[in-house]
RNA sequence: CGGGGUGUAGCGUAGCCCGGUAUCGCGCCUGCUUUGGGAGCAGGAGGUCGUAGGUUCGAAUCCUGCCACCCCGACCA
């Protein structure tokens, strides 16, 4: 990758772009801003739902499925939530179509407009709300810990592959709680459970935080989420959780019976993240050699790659070959045998190292003869012999090796990558020569948080959890403050 | 929706200024030699030059409209 950040900033579309084609993520599909997501791509997401899945169900939630069309009246009924999003909403006005009367095609039929238009959600929040209300009477119906698996469809104006696309992939969970105490520590604990998320399977360090009130979700009384910081020195929100206070429960007129006999509104929260964590992962590790994918996030952990001369050296090298997969295999590291006789070794080795596989083995016949093979691992693309017998105990460990190496790689870039400024020019100098995230102090108002935005474009990425008090002067307007928050140029 | 750019084979491109039905690379197919880091040689297939119209004997090339995509803003997970 370019090192200089100027250079770094023009060629890094390109650079990104090629990984997720070359890897064989995603690519553009026919309609505007979408994408399609390739099986390998599609297999990483796979990984990611399934660790995710567990978090939720080991923390108490169930899933369920909610419509994919809300009707238009639903979004009208909480204020700030219709305002956030009215404008990037797909709408269904029709529902029939039929051969044009001028013969030029086919035509939307006029006469099947719809009564009341259908937005096709871009969150889930209202339709779930509208539905909350009829499963909750009591206290003894809550809390409800739901999670949805679906897909959304906010009509950005500008789209980029992964990181906002007009339709994407996501988790959203939707719970109803007592009180308002049970509904703060939910959001809390699902922040918690993507940060771990974020650092323990992609191998990302992530800022915890909540963000400014400029920055919170539409209907949201408090946002909590997560920052990552990508190569580029940009920052990238990884996932968030919403404190909804009563707002969607009073503007759903969702209430139950309390203990005392009291008929009190429901405390709500939110919490998502999306395939932009993909995009987080190919940002956050990868090389100019291609993707770099964390162990247990990778499809395919190992893969052997058999060498040979000849037909006899073919079926002498494979037949150890598949040996060494179902040893592998047995102890439950995803293992594939190339083993196909159109491509050749250098050809392969290239191919796995732009799909990011972590550990690549080579055996030929001077392996089988001398009881060893090759261990090639991706994140150092350091090489070394290593003997046949007992393999698979350092084939695991590397895979941890490599799990942890990527971790203190990312932290350590990213604690390089964050610096405090105290004065104006100190930011901007900051932000145009180094990038990545500042610490610096802010009066706490939304207009200076805008004015800040407009000049630098770095937005508060978020003010951070248990964060130290100081006393310090904002770098804007030099009005007294009392903490350092979290500024960044973000995607 | 503003500002800039690009549309030529599956992908990446040359040609456009100065009109004469198309260049090169990768990939694909066939054969032989190869195989421990993206193989070599020989032969071959593949293109209504984004689209509609205009100028011209003749348009990828000049003119006009339209469409699509990319980058930079506004918007955003």
């Amino acid at each position: 990758m370019a090192k200089d950040l100027a250079a770094r900033e023009e060629n890094y579309s390109k650079w990104y772009n090629e990984i997720v084609q070359k890897a064989g993520l995603a690519e553009s599909s026919a309609v505007r801003g979408c994408m399609v997501i390739k099986p390998y791509g599609y297999a990483i997401w796979e990984k990611m739902q399934a660790a995710l899945d567990k978090m939720f169900k080991d923390t108490g939630h169930s899933n369920a499925y909610f419509p994919l069309f809300i009707p238009k009246s639903f979004f009208s009924k909480e204020a700030a939530h219709v305002e956030g999003f009215a404008k990037e909403c797909a709408v269904v006005t029709h529902y029939r179509l039929k051969n044009d009367p001028n013969g030029k095609g086919i035509v939307v039929d006029e006469d099947s407009k719809l009564e009341e238009e259908l937005i096709i959600r871009p969150t889930s929040e209202t339709i779930i709300w509208d539905t909350y209300r009829s499963w909750i009477q009591s206290y003894r119906d809550l809390p409800i810990l739901i999670n949805q698996w679906a897909n959304v469809v906010r009509w950005e104006m500008r789209t980029r592959m992964f990181l906002r696309t007009a339709e994407f992939l996501w988790q959203e969970g939707h719970t109803a709680h007592a009180t308002k105490q049970e509904a703060i520590e939910e959001t809390e604990r699902m922040l918690n459970v993507y940060a771990d998320f974020a650092q323990n399977f992609m191998a990302i360090p992530v800022l915890k935080g909540t963000k400014s009130p400029n920055e919170r979700f539409a209907g949201a009384v408090e946002t909590y989420c997560i920052e990552a910081l990508m190569q580029d020195g940009k920052a990238l929100q990884a996932g968030t959780s919403h404190f909804l206070g009563q707002n969607f429960a009073k503007a759903f007129d969702v209430k139950f019976a309390s203990h005392s006999g009291n008929l009190e509104y429901v405390w709500a929260t939110s919490w998502g993240v999306s395939t932009r964590l993909i995009g987080a992962l190919i940002m956050a590790h990868s090389d100019d050699h291609g993707l770099v994918l964390p162990p247990r996030l990778a499809p395919i952990q190992v893969v052997i790659v058999p060498i040979y001369k000849n037909e006899q050296q073919q079926e002498l090298v494979v037949g150890k070959a598949r040996q060494l997969k179902e040893i592998l295999d047995k102890r439950g590291i995803s293992t594939k045998l190339d083993d196909r006789d159109t491509y050749k070794p250098g050809w392969k080795f290239n191919e796995y190292e732009v799909k990011g596989v972590p550990i690549r083995i080579a055996i030929g016949p001077r392996d089988v003869e001398n009881g060893t093979l090759e261990l090639a691992r991706r994140d150092t693309l350091e090489k070394e012999t290593c003997a046949l017998d007992g393999f698979e105990i350092v084939v695991e460990q590397l895979l941890e090796k490599i799990q942890e190496n990527l971790l203190q790689k990312a932290a350590k870039f990213r604690e390089t990558n964050t610096s405090k400024a105290d004065t104006w020019d100190e930011f901007i100098d900051i932000l145009d020569n180094r990038g990545g995230f500042v610490l610096a102090h802010w009066d706490g108002s939304p207009e200076t948080e805008e004015k800040i935005k407009q000049e630098s474009k770095a937005t508060i990425r978020c003010i951070p959890l248990n964060n130290e008090t100081e006393q310090g002067t904002c770098i804007f307007s030099g009005n007294p403050s009392t903490q350092r928050v979290v500024f960044a140029r973000a995607y």
